[in-house]
DNA sequence: AAACAGTGCAACCGCTCTGAC
DNA sequence: TGTCAGAGCGGTTGCACTGTT
């Protein structure tokens, strides 16, 4: 289409509004409600564009609207409402009362975006980043045991140890490692999907090092390594904490679900009945379910599968 | 104490889309 | 069918505030 911008006129005023104009503003849209913003600026007094009032009044001057910090509940509805909308901010907002589109985008841009790109989530899939992963330093490690290596590949979709180790300063080192030590055969790179039992990857640890079972005498993980998979520290959360904490939950045995980004990907807990009534209850679980479009049930398998990385992975750190 | 850098937020800009006329 | 106002969005800017050097 293209149009002029409507606030191509001389002498308007741009910038902070004052108090005065607020008045005005809100004077005007008290009795003659909001609406026909390109003559509400001449007809209040105002030498404003309508846009620039329009924006006022949405932004700031509408009496539903709730000032000050985002709670706990907005901060988490907003993450889970942004993995299913994007960046639908009127979307989300339409969900969270009192709060615009602008508050919720400037909050999301400057706070929760900044939290989920430090916590190595990306904040435009919500999915847990593998390339912020530092494997760099499992990799060096002189307690790396490459047996439990080779045990561990035919556990792993090998598209994710390639991730994996892209992460590393020589991009090939790991396969190359591997390779050489016959730990990888080109079949199961090409052609073969490992099946992922629920349980197999950790039982297989366990058999390796009973001395890694998940006990309560064991310190907590270095906070690196929990920080690396997307889980937050377990002293004092605050607020923030709290959300991720959610944001990526834990199951019952305490061990970190990588993949607990929303709701949806809480549905990879299949093995833990604890979870899977939650999921069924989601809407995107349930419009799985019950119906709706071949797009969501593909989005929502898809969803499912691509994070598929055993959930104890993060348990690496005991046994090095 | 002053300078500087980083951060948070309100507001703006430019554009597209939608619906009414 | 074309035009226009309003709504929505992503990106950006400007400024106040705070922390650091």
């Amino acid at each position: 289409m293209g149009r002029s911008p409507c606030c191509d006129k001389e002498g308007l005023k741009k910038g902070p509004w004052t108090s005065e104009e607020d008045t005005k503003l809100v004077r005007y849209i008290q009795i003659h409600g909001p609406g026909n913003w390109r003559i509400l600026p001449k007809h209040a007094g105002l030498e404003r564009c309508g846009k620039s009032c329009r924006l006022r009044w949405t932004n700031y001057l509408r009496p539903d609207i709730k000032r000050g910090r985002f709670s706990f509940e907005e901060e988490e509805s907003i993450i889970q409402l942004h993995s299913l909308l994007g960046n639908k901010w009127s979307a989300i907002a339409a969900r969270l009362p009192g709060r615009t589109d602008n508050e919720i985008k400037n909050y999301w841009n400057t706070h929760i975006r900044k939290r989920l790109l430090r916590n190595g989530i990306d904040p435009v899939t919500h999915a847990p980043r593998l390339d912020l992963l530092d494997l760099s330093s499992i990799l060096t490690s002189p307690h790396l045991n490459l047996s439990n290596l080779l045990r561990l590949q035919t556990l792993l979709n090998p598209l994710t140890l390639t991730l994996l180790s892209s992460n590393v300063e020589n991009p090939n080192m790991l396969l190359q490692k591997l390779q050489e030590n016959q730990l990888l055969d080109s079949h199961n790179l090409n052609n073969q999907t490992p099946t992922f039992q629920p349980n197999q990857f950790e039982n297989l640890i366990n058999q390796q090092n009973p001395s890694n079972l998940a006990d309560s005498s064991l310190p907590n993980p270095p906070q690196s390594a929990q920080n690396n998979l997307g889980q937050l520290p377990t002293t004092s959360p605050s607020t923030s904490d709290q959300v991720f904490q959610n944001y990526c939950p834990t199951n019952e045995n305490g061990s970190n679900f990588f993949y607990g980004v929303s709701d949806r990907m809480k549905a990879v807990d299949l093995s833990e009945n604890s979870s899977f009534d939650s999921v069924i209850s989601t809407p995107s679980a349930s419009t799985f379910i019950n119906g709706g479009t071949e797009d969501e049930k593909e989005s929502f398998c898809s969803n499912l599968l691509r994070f598929e990385i055993p959930e104890s992975l993060d348990q690496l750190d005991y046994f090095m």
